[in-house]
DNA sequence: GTCTATATTTCGATAGAC
DNA sequence: GTCTATCGAAATATAGAC
């Protein structure tokens, strides 16, 4: 995606990025805990000690990958105004979030299958602040004493729609073209979201 | 919730299930691979040597709340006739299965929690057959030609709506009854399951 | 920037006493 | 049925050569 950099030491800098490609995928696939950091080097053609170099330790890439998705999320957010406790706005911004889903896919299903590491990575680090921003928005909605229950269901239901998408379209339905899927997850999420009387 | 037993040796035999109680909370909280065999040890009030005499190790302890899960579910798909191509049908079966999961949510959000451990528990155990049945049943729809991809598309959905719901029932929602919770789960799941021209 | 070698820790698992 | 003691394997991480 960026332009290509000065050849002299170029291909560093690259290195992590590649690592953080490698270990989306291999924590994707078999799990944060599961992957050793053996197995990403090797898949790299480098040794173990060789990543120590790059990130201090193995939850720091996790920690990098956190911030990928935080960062395409925080963009979709500042699009769209943000996820509050008006219900009338919540089908724009989750149109909006399945453009997102279906073109960094892999990096909501990493996150949706390491959701117990990530969570502990919030605890170790004094991460408390800035809880990912949109995820702290859901639960300030679900918390909200004037949304009435039924909306709060329907918007954790609309979350449960984004996320089986996303495995949907990575899965059992990965040859179906992205745009295709997109509309069909659309219409879903407006069926969830509709108003009662409105 | 069951009535006290014999006092003389009649606490064993119940400590397999207290085992697999501790578990169940462990494996939902942490992470089936960040929980050891001294913690669940240590919760019981004995050492980790102490479990081998009643699995003969980790995984198997993860596969006994695997066939605790299947029981239950298998239970529901008896009554409801099983999954099939048929989309009139799965209506009444998720309004089962969210009754079931409202009874047995720990059972369900922690298989959705440690999914990758299930995958790799079910590729090391010759476990191919009988492949978990209601699983197996929902991949049989996704790749039936015959069925449309709207109806792939919203059958994934309301398997959303019903793990949104699990997560809720457990965490953001948790004080709400569970009667009323599961009247708004139906209704949702009836509007992603609506027939467009029925 | 990547390597070898090694330190340190933790875990799953076994053997055998009681 | 639960214990102590211990093994062996594997993982994270460090130190320092090249």
């Amino acid at each position: 995606m960026s332009v290509q950099e000065a050849p002299t030491a170029a291909v560093s800098g690259d290195t992590r990025e590649r690592i953080l490609d490698v270990a989306l995928d291999l924590f994707t696939e078999k799990g944060y805990d599961k992957t050793s950091l053996r197995e990403i080097a090797e898949q790299l053609g480098f040794t173990k000690a060789a990543l120590y170099y790059h990130f201090p330790g193995k939850k720091d890439i996790l920690l990098a990958l956190h911030y990928r998705l935080h960062a395409v999320l925080e963009a979709s957010m500042e699009e769209t105004g943000g996820l509050d406790s008006d219900p009338s706005r919540w089908v724009d911004i989750f149109d909006h979030l399945i453009d997102q889903m279906l073109t960094h896919r892999k990096l909501i299903l990493m996150h949706d299958r390491n959701r117990a590491s990530f969570e502990q990575l919030h605890h170790d680090l004094d991460h408390q602040n800035a809880h990912d921003d949109l995820e702290e928005q859901f639960r300030r909605v679900l918390r909200d004493v004037d949304v009435p229950l039924r909306d709060k269901v329907r918007l954790t239901c609309a979350q449960g729609v984004f996320i089986a998408g996303a495995v949907l379209a990575g899965e059992e339905l990965a040859d179906v073209p992205s745009d295709q899927l997109a509309g069909e997850l659309r219409s879903a999420v407006r069926d969830v979201l509709a108003q009662p009387d409105g």
